[in-house]
DNA sequence: ACGCCCCCGCGTCAGTCAAC
DNA sequence: GTTGACTGACGCGGGGGCGT
């Protein structure tokens, strides 16, 4: 878990934001089983290989000819790498914003908890002391 | 009303990583 | 080596709060 944020702070995380509901089993039950596997949940990928509407794929280069249509390709083609990025970039703060969001709610789960067994130490504390005098 | 500051979301660039 | 996806960093503009 440290190392999975670890790992998103430091940019070499993917897919920040997809965990979230295992997350909170987990913190809630101790059940390390709950989250999947090796990998961070929140580094699973889901394909995105579909592209925005209206977008056709460049034509291959062998096509081209006169330096005009090579720079017409080129244009087209950072364009085509803008529309994307930008829609990565978009889908990139969504799961960010995600992550954050299941962190603050495991942070306010395990606070809770902790509070409860602090409770019972103390519990437990004067049950003891109780049973030694 | 105005200026100032802060925060948020966006677009873009640059760098990294994995797949091929 | 190339390519596509992802993400940190940067700059910009808009909106809201606050003091004057």
């Amino acid at each position: 878990m440290l190392a999975s944020l670890e790992q998103f702070m430091l940019g070499s995380g993917r897919g920040a934001g997809e965990l979230c509901v295992q997350e909170l089993i987990m913190a809630v039950t101790g059940d390390e089983t709950a989250a999947t596997g090796d990998m961070p949940a929140y580094q699973i990928r889901t394909p995105t290989t579909t592209l925005p509407q209206g977008v056709v794929m460049a034509a291959s280069p062998g096509t081209l000819h006169s330096p005009q249509q090579m720079a017409e390709e080129a244009t087209r083609k950072r364009e085509l790498r803008l529309l994307k990025n930008r829609e990565a970039a978009k889908e990139c703060r969504r799961r960010k914003k995600e992550y954050i969001k299941c962190l603050e709610s495991r942070v306010a789960v395990l606070e809770v908890q902790n509070k409860k067994l602090i409770q019972e130490l103390e519990t437990l504390k004067d049950i003891c002391s109780s049973k030694t005098d």
